[in-house]
RNA sequence: GGGACUGUAGUUCAAUUGGUCAGAGCACCGCCCUGUCACGGCGGAAGUUGCGGGUUCGAGCCCCGUCAGUCCCGCCA
């Protein structure tokens, strides 16, 4: 039907007689010539209809409209001089038309303009509802192209370079206790059982290792039945990966190479190797979080030993209930920063009060050491304090220092989120960095204070770090995340493979050993014939390819995303079904409509 | 489940304190134009201001409800 791809004519090609297919991306015309800029997924040619050289084409082409279907036929010419668009690949050249046939028109208004040229914000609603329409434009037909380029690395590199053979795991599973809520599909074979969409595949991948499969690869599929946001949709992609036989050094260079390979080939970019590496507690200690964004500096510093005696009560009352004061110290923020944003009303106060700080107090520090803040603190704090705090936050005059008191957890969560917005509206972040960080020595557990019990951190697969063998409860895992700009990439660990380890580390998480079994029985089973050592890792695709396209929402590198209720504005699902095909599947629903309020 | 923001022509946006303000660009339709590439010129059609109620002499604007989308909290091993 074609000879060549629009995108793809250039000076070489004068002379010669061409044939594309594709849209009309727009149209000029001039009365006499008209221009038409023909589109298709490699980019824009220039066609030229003239009514003396070409009068055929020229005709059809009058009657072309915006986002029109057709196969166009005609001479590749060099352009005049003095009409060459340097902006377009294509611009040394364009086509004289000899025949334009439609080959399908456009019958009702567009509902946004598909054009590569307009680079209007159409609301996401329309987008979505129309996506095979935005997914014309440029901004998406790249971010698919991109995720496409990624995806093809990764294969590339983890099949040809170090021999992982992929494999297709059950998209209809078992559902598992612990972890997000899952989605469920009915059996009609099995009356009244049910089978839950994968969370990620990961048992079946260490099934794999058991059985010798050595390095496991797959672009997997996971469900999650919980609440969206930005970077979460209730169905996401995962590079998983899982290999036998490798230490924990050798799995992070291993995984180090991808995503370099990854880099090299998506954006031409040399990473830097080994990647810093950073513990689970350095990480809360010096950022707050367990992702920091390391791109710029404001690390916090701990003051809970200075505040411990203080009279002022907020911070020493803190530490003696068990929490902790640690600080921000904002380099020459003093002026930039007002009193009015800090105090209850304030835009920061309100960050921090939504992190759940129950106040939010401040030091600006002046010439010669002196401090400026509220009386309760100024009243309260000795020179030797004061000059002890200073020298503990590096403070110079012109720096204000924020304070966190209370829990830990509160107290990071909060200080983490004044840095990135602070550091955000300071312009302290270089967005050309790529930071890549590994996170290590996670702890095993961490308590659950609603249902008064420990909880994998990981996931109950993770090995603990076997100096940590004697108090299972407080050990650490040999778990690692990658970290790139304080977004979490990929997350995985040493797993288990031994059978009375493992027990251990269920029992450890209140699970009992008939539930244990009933849920994890085949995997413990399995460890009792061969298994071999295996560490694994997944990616976070969606996410990856967010940040390596630069956008803001995973719904943009996903071709047929759903809204943050969870629909499809595009083909309107979840939809009702027949009541023929519940009781096939002996179901029913209990969702009775909300009834109108008495009024 | 909770908090915040948004919804005006096909689309992107505007409309002073509630008072001829329902308007502009692009798209669409018609006419003109032989070198444009965001072509240009002239003219035209196009709106239940998401929906329902209320306050008012008067509501795009204020109030209540509701629907949809977005961001966030909870939730997401």
């Amino acid at each position: 039907m074609r000879t060549h791809y629009c995108g793809t004519v250039r000076k070489e090609h004068i002379g010669k007689t061409v044939t594309f297919c594709g849209w009309v991306d727009r149209r000029r015309d001039h009365g006499g010539v008209i221009f038409v800029d023909l589109r298709d997924r490699t980019g824009v040619v220039q066609i030229v209809g003239d009514p003396e050289r070409t009068p055929e084409a020229y005709k059809q082409a009058d009657a072309l409209r915006n986002e029109y279907v057709v196969r166009v036929t005609g001479t590749v010419y060099e352009r005049p001089e003095e009409s060459l668009n340097p902006k377009l690949p294509t611009g040394e050249v364009e086509v004289y038309a000899e025949t334009i046939e439609l080959l399908n028109s456009v019958r009702k208004q567009l509902p946004f303009q598909v054009s590569t040229a307009e680079a209007e914000n159409v609301r996401e609603e329309l987008r979505l509802k129309y996506r095979y329409l935005d997914l014309r434009r440029d901004r998406m037909a790249n971010n698919i192209k991109l995720r496409h380029e990624t995806i093809k690395a990764m294969r590339r590199f983890l099949e040809d370079e170090e021999g992982f053979l992929e494999v297709e795991t059950p998209i209809l599973t078992k559902s598992t206790p612990e972890g997000a809520r899952d989605y469920l599909v009915p059996s009609r074979v099995n009356p009244g059982d049910w089978f839950a969409l994968p969370q990620s595949p990961q048992l079946f991948k260490q099934l794999l290792m058991v059985s010798g499969c050595d390095r496991y690869y797959q672009i997997a599929r996971c469900f999650r039945d919980e609440d969206l946001r930005a970077d979460r949709q209730p169905e996401f992609t995962q590079l998983d990966m899982e290999m036998s036989f490798m230490s924990y050094d050798e799995v992070i260079d291993l995984n180090e190479k991808l995503v370099a390979h990854i880099y090299k080939a998506v954006k031409g970019i040399d990473l830097p190797r080994p990647f810093p590496r950073m513990t689970y507690q350095d990480a809360l200690d010096r950022y707050g979080s367990d992702r920091p964004d390391t791109r710029y500096g404001l690390e916090l510093v701990d003051l809970s030993d200075l505040m411990k005696d203080s009279g002022f009560k907020v911070f020493s009352g803190a530490v003696k209930s068990g929490g902790i004061v640690k600080a921000l110290p904002i380099p020459n923020a003093s002026k930039l920063i007002s009193n009015v944003r800090i105090k209850p009303g304030g835009d920061l106060f309100k960050e921090a009060a939504e992190a759940g700080a129950k106040g939010l107090a401040y030091i600006r520090v002046k010439e010669g050491g002196e401090i400026d803040t509220i009386g309760a603190i100024k009243d309260n704090l000795s020179d030797e304090q004061r000059q002890e705090l200073l020298t503990r936050t590096d403070a110079e005059a012109g720096h204000l220092l924020l304070f966190g008191a209370g829990d830990a957890d509160t107290v990071n969560k909060t200080l983490d989120r004044l840095r990135q917005v602070i550091a955000r509206e300071l312009n302290m972040v270089d967005d050309s960095k790529i930071n890549l960080l590994w996170i290590t020595d996670f702890p095993m557990f961490e308590w659950n204070a609603d249902e008064k019990r420990l909880e994998a951190l990981h996931h109950p697969f993770t090995a603990p770090n076997p100096e940590d063998l004697n108090d299972l409860k407080t050990a650490r895992a040999l778990a690692y995340d990658l970290v790139l700009n304080g977004n979490e990439i990929g997350g995985g660990s040493l797993r288990i493979y031994q059978r009375e380890i493992q027990e251990k580390v269920f029992e450890a998480i209140g699970l009992s050993q008939e539930e244990a079994n009933e849920k994890f029985g085949f995997l413990m089973e399995a460890f009792e014939y061969g298994t071999p050592p295996h560490a694994g890792i997944a990616y976070g695709l969606d996410r990856l390819v967010m940040l390596l396209a630069g956008e803001e929402s995973i719904r943009d590198v996903i071709a047929f995303p759903k809204t943050q209720q969870a629909r499809c504005l595009l083909t309107d699902a979840p939809s009702p079904v027949d009541k023929k095909q519940l009781k096939e599947l002996y179901v029913s629903s209990t969702f009775k409509p909300k009834e109108k309020k008495e009024s």
